[in-house]
DNA sequence: TGAATAGTGTCTTTAAGACACTATTCA
DNA sequence: TGAATAGTGTCTTAAAGACACTATTCA
């Protein structure tokens, strides 16, 4: 290698999705600096050679300064390069995305949640990197337990059903949904603990797993 | 920004396929230059931002300054950081992997074929780099028409048959296994065109789409 | 008791896998 | 004609989907 070689600027951004008013959306951040300061965008940010281990804890690092939280479930999701995708020069965005249960971000000012079908223009390849990362949660959700990280660590039957619904953006027989997803065993009942309300209980579960756990078929 | 700020090094790494002797194999190349020149590895290389469009040409041109051709398919595979990972600093990989079919391979001298459950020792995180794209490789097999990119263009039945039962590492009944490739249509018969031989004349096929389908269902 | 949500049983359709059978070639 | 590969038919088992049913709570 030619020590004297220019490099790319590396930087990483992330896709970070939530499910608000039963609507997959997306958390968004202002740009405090330029280009494109003031504009919604993803969050992102350079990695810092001397703090960061890898990537990952790069995005980790710009989620918990971005939004003020970590990320329960994180997974990395395409690397987009070339000389154009930022005007500062040629750069690679090592892109992750992440779910977020909307009860975490209650305590965050900077982020705006957004709708995933109506999101504002993006800067830069933001709206590639969103697009790629609906897809890879659409096509996960229907053979692991990924959309139950969108939920918070309780939760019962039907509103596991209602996220799952709204992640693939399909609607799902309950009765087949409630069989498939008992014998995958992803999850387990917490005995005696109910969600109690306007009509019967529901019985509450809990994920078996904090590892995303894949499923024989679809679900 | 800061325009000061310290860059990674930033370089793709391939792990290329073939199928010799009836058994998935790898193709490394010994390293030219140091580290860890005259060690068998991966052909990779650095990102040249002054003629790479992005890092996917740049493992185009990887793979073709180093093993001789252009690859028939090739997908980005995962992004591997660190600052531990090469001895030269802090460092991005952006591994890719590609199908090469064996005929392509022989007028290549740089280039050795290595079974991919026998490989020699590999430098930097390279070991990691092949688990993955092994992995990658077995679990697109069993639901897409991947395997049929190790082949050359005209292929008979049994072949394929043969090449989806190495990638997967398992056996497939006969009968189901042409039921379900006829059914997803992912080739199509050549009219009149037979692979002769010892015994019956082989039905010819080829891909109908030189891009990778994938299927309903496991195969 | 009726409306709303929770949870179950069962039937039909479709796919998957096993396996036995027929077909065509060459030596 | 027998060995080897090519190619097909059918039966059994299991899963997927549809849908109707029962259960429990509150107003």
């Amino acid at each position: 290698m030619e020590p004297s070689m220019r490099q790319p600027l590396v930087m990483v951004d992330t896709a970070l999705f939530t499910i608000r008013d039963e609507r997959l959306c997306l958390i968004l951040a202002r740009r405090q600096e330029p280009p494109f300061a003031g504009v919604l965008a993803l969050p992102g940010g350079f990695v810092h050679v001397e703090e960061d281990a890898d990537t990952a804890m790069a995005a980790r690092r710009v989620i918990r300064h971005k939004v003020g939280f970590d990320a329960p479930y994180l997974e990395q999701l395409f690397t987009f390069s070339g000389p154009a995708r930022d005007p500062r020069g040629w750069s690679v965005s090592v892109a992750y995305y992440a779910l977020i249960p909307l009860s975490l971000l209650d305590q965050s000012q900077v982020a705006e949640t957004w709708p995933a079908e109506a999101l504002p223009p993006l800067p830069f390849d933001h709206s590639q990197i969103v697009a790629q990362a609906v897809e890879r949660l659409r096509s996960k959700a229907t053979y692991s337990s990924l959309p139950a990280f969108l939920l918070p660590g309780e939760f019962t039957m039907n509103e596991l059903h209602r996220i799952y619904e709204q992640s693939i953006g399909a609607r799902l027989d309950k009765a087949s949904f409630r069989h498939k997803i008992l014998e995958q065993g992803i999850i387990e009942a917490l005995p005696d603990r109910f969600r109690v309300g306007a009509h019967r209980p529901a019985q509450l579960y809990r994920l078996a797993s904090t590892a995303l756990t894949p499923f024989e078929r679809k679900i």
